[in-house]
Parts: C-alpha cells; structure tokens; sequence
DNA sequence: CCCTGATTCGC
DNA sequence: GCGAATCAGG
C-alpha cells in the first residue's frame, strides 16, 4: 500500500465515520491489518474492542503473563491472493465489488455526524454557514484535534474540489481508490 | 464458522 | 514504516 497523503486521509475519513477495518480495506484495496496498522501508527482514536485486555488490570502482581508467545510465524509465503487483490484496484476499472454500487450520489453522507451534532441555527460553533468553506471534517469528532477542511469550497457545493470527489461518488469510474 | 479490533515482529 | 500472522472476544 503506498499511503499517500491522500489515503491516510481518506483512512481517516472512514476511520471516523466508524467503518470496520475490514471494510475500510476493501473500500481502499488493503487488508484490514493493513489499516489497523496504520490507523495504530497514525494514532487514529481507538475504536471499541470487541476483546478486552486482561493484563492491564494488575501491573505489579507477579500472575501476569508477561507476554503472548511471539508467533512462531517464519517467512510465510505470501499468498497470490494479495496481489492480485490490489492489482485490479489499480488498473482495471471494474470495481471488484460488483455487489457493491457506489453509494447514491448523496450530499450530506459524509458529515452526517458533525451536522446532526450541530444545531447551528442557534449556535454557530464551526464556521459561517454561508461562507464557501469546505466543511469535510477531519479527525475525530469530539477531539481537540477535530475541525473541518475549511479550504475554498466549490460552487454549489459544501466540499472543496478535493473532498467533493470523495463525497459525491460517481457510480461509474469512482475515485475510491484513484486517490 | 463468521465477524470484530489489537498486537507482535520479520521484513 | 509496513502488514501478515496471530490472538482473542462476540
């Protein structure tokens, strides 16, 4: 996987509208370890673990189980499989998901969470609603950290170029993984 | 079995 | 830095 600036953002995008790691791999071509990985090198916020840690309740008691047995894994082989998961993404147009139609053409899918937490017609916590400012959040919403794109938004649309293209997917030739 | 995310560690 | 292998819970 080549993360660009692109991907990881795109990564974070996804990353925060929830979406599994799973899923998030097969939007972008990867496997999920690939985004989990990277979401942990990027420290992307931690989404609720289906397990849950047993060691880290007792530090000091000598019971702990000092650490899991390094996985005997040596060199596996590699599996075909991989490449040629991520060959088609690249090349070939015809998605590999036919199942799977890119979503409807709509608006508001994206900042759905951001909006709905803002009732901005009382407050106007972000930004003027009527400036032409790309309103794609980034981060995780709830953090310092969250804000939204903020750069120069395209006519008639609420996205800057750049997010407006990860916003509104075409159902032919769209930009999932053309980033 | 399927799914989920977390971690380790060879590369 | 990357991610497959692995773990571990639902």
């Amino acid at each position: 996987m080549d993360w660009t600036a692109e991907a990881i953002e795109r990564l974070r995008a996804l990353w925060a509208e929830g979406h599994s790691t799973a899923e998030i791999g097969r939007r972008m071509g990867v496997s999920k370890n690939a985004v989990v990985g990277k979401a942990h090198r990027l420290n992307l916020p931690p989404r609720p673990s289906p397990i849950h840690r047993e060691g880290s309740a007792e530090p000091g008691v000598e019971g702990v189980p000092a650490r899991r047995l390094p996985a005997p894994r040596s060199t596996a082989p590699r599996a075909p499989a991989q490449a040629a998961a991520e060959a088609p993404r690249a090349a070939v147009p015809p998605p590999p998901e036919p199942a799977a139609p890119a979503p409807a053409p709509m608006p508001a899918a994206a900042p759905a969470r951001p909006a709905a937490a803002a009732p901005a017609a009382v407050v106007r916590p972000f930004q003027r609603l009527g400036a032409r400012t790309c309103c794609w959040p980034l981060g995780e919403p709830g953090t310092p950290e969250f804000r939204f794109c903020g750069s120069e938004a395209i006519a008639g649309k609420p996205y800057c170029a750049t997010h407006a293209s990860l916003a509104y997917v075409k159902a032919r030739d769209r930009r999932e993984d053309a980033a």
